[in-house]
RNA sequence: GGUGAGGUGGCAGAGUGGUUAUGCGUUCGCCUGCAGAGCGAAUUUAUAGGGGUUCAAAUCCCUUCCUCACCUCCA
């Protein structure tokens, strides 16, 4: 498959012929992650579910940040411990992501556990005279890195042109960055230059090396890593190992809300606990990969309602699908018959897959997903799901939504028994036209979140995921 | 100011030279005991403005305008 390369500004191949390593950036643990995060999260699992659909065997790492100012900034708000912090922020991340159905990833490493390491590659660093020790602590010098720019496409001059980096005289050049921090306060780690902490770059770069080596395939995170923390990492890694660091540098754009970055400082995130109360996992999955991942997409109440028509489909669809009617029919519709259904279902799979291998175009993959799920109801409609039909969409059906991490809701066997019954009289009043009886079932049925599909012969139900509760 | 990405129907969103994806919305009609799902028609001869190349441009070139992101911590 191609992916677009931010280094190299142009679509690569991805070698899935050997085990695949993706490295992701992940988030710094000092509050609530928000959509802007999950929608990272959500389009790197996505992409791990499709190359696992594909049998690629791959090792996917995403790091926390558990050491940064405002980690401990908020410690010392909340008068406990910077490790309480994390380890806080830690589980409601897991909590979150979890009910995203988002898949673990091979490993989760730490900063904090990865000292060590972090201290080795600054050794490493400062004997190859590409860092120096100062007042403050260890610095990167960005001028003996000659490609130091390639990522963000930035000049070095014009950086400095730009002033807006720190003034701070210990530095022999305003663009070095820290690669450790001198500090007096906890948390801090004893190293050879001093007590201190490790800059933010350096972990990933120390993180990435150890689990997946140098030169791995993928290195993703959201736009705004792209400088200075990727541009930083690559400075660092390259200089330790002399070897070319990512392959593939994949970045996912930001999440707007009015069209404006969300973001903490700007106070206008949605949390993740807040959008999964208001619209559910699969309404978050369908809204983040509604658009290509490298542009923009915008949180809107509008939007989003638009989206839950669209899963009420999806489990519509799913019903029929698993509801087939008995295949007996002798005037079934020729348009029926494998020959002319069997090339649609491979059409519809091969435009999945080709949509998803060209730069990882979910928006046209969900496109072919629609298409299916379309192509069903309209055949419910008419009794034209049999068996047969069923037999051909259904596995096709489910691959797509196990790519797309999309789960629709199964009832529990008391629960269906219940409704069962509740059906059974219902239809018993329908049959003596009894409608007002008939109805006041199907709407205790409703409030149960229990959706009904009169056929001619059969009533099918629909367990709805119940979405919209929060505000 | 610099760098990068964009501007496609009412809305969202594909499409990188030639059959106007796909979905949502709205209106009307049909189907249904009524719903859900679905069908038909309309909205819709959509490609920011201007110029150019070409038999042919949303797609290539030039130009103007606009939006967003990054240049400070950020997914």
């Amino acid at each position: 498959m191609k992916i677009f390369d931010t280094l190299s500004s142009a679509e690569k191949e991805l070698d899935t012929s050997s085990i695949v390593r993706i490295y992701v950036c992940g988030v710094t643990v000092y509050d609530e992650s928000h959509v802007g995060h999950a929608r990272t999260i959500i389009v790197f699992d996505t992409l791990r579910r499709f190359l696992e659909s594909q049998g690629t065997n791959m090792k996917f790492i995403q790091n926390f940040t558990d050491v940064d100012d405002k980690i401990i900034d908020r410690a010392k708000a909340e008068n406990v411990s910077a490790d309480t912090i994390s380890t806080k922020y830690i589980s409601s991340y897991f909590d979150g992501f979890d009910k995203l159905n988002v898949k673990r990833a091979d490993s989760y490493p730490k900063a904090t556990e990865h000292i060590t390491e972090m201290i080795d590659l600054v050794k490493d660093l400062i004997d190859k005279d590409y860092a120096y020790v100062s007042k403050n602590g260890v610095y990167f010098a960005v001028s003996k890195f000659k490609e130091y720019g390639k990522l963000s496409k930035k000049k070095i001059d014009e950086l400095v042109a730009g002033a807006r980096v720190e003034v701070d005289e210990t530095k022999r050049d305003p663009l070095d960055f820290a690669l450790w921090k001198f500090v007096d306060d906890e948390p801090r780690w004893e190293s050879p230059w001093g007590y201190g902490r490790p800059g933010w770059h350096i972990e990933c770069s120390a993180m990435s090396l150890k689990y997946l080596g140098s030169n791995f395939e993928i290195h993703g995170g959201g736009r705004d890593l792209i400088f200075p923390h990727h541009e930083n990492e690559i400075a660092q890694s390259e200089c330790y190992s002399g070897e070319n660091f990512a392959k593939i540098w994949m970045h996912v754009g930001m999440v707007t809300i009015n069209g404006e970055k969300m973001s903490k400082s700007l106070g206008n995130t949605k949390s993740v606990d807040f959008v999964l109360s208001r619209w559910g996992p699969n309404i978050i999955r369908l809204f983040c990969l509604s658009g290509h991942y490298s542009k923009p997409i915008d949180y809107s109440e509008d939007m989003l309602k638009e989206t839950i028509t669209k899963w009420r489909q999806v489990e519509n669809c799913y019903v029929e699908l698993l509801h087939p009617i008995k295949d007996e029919s002798p005037n079934r519709p020729e348009s029926l018959d494998s020959k002319i259904v069997e090339p649609k279902i491979i059409l519809y799979k091969k435009n999945f897959e080709d949509a998803l291998k060209s730069d990882f175009n979910t928006s046209l993959a969900l496109s072919s997903f629609f298409n299916i799920v379309n192509e069903v109801n309209n055949m419910a409609a008419h009794e034209f799901v049999t068996e047969h039909v069923s037999k051909l969409y259904l596995p096709e059906f489910k691959k797509m939504l196990e790519v797309l991490g999309l789960k629709i809701m199964e009832p529990i066997h008391e629960e269906s028994v219940r409704i069962y019954e509740l059906i059974t009289k219902r239809n018993a009043f329908r049959a003596q036209k009894k409608y007002r009886e008939a109805d006041e079932i199907r709407q205790q049925l409703e409030h149960m979140g229990v959706i009904l599909i009169d056929h001619k012969k059969r009533t099918l139900w629909i367990k709805q995921e119940k979405i919209g509760v929060g505000n």
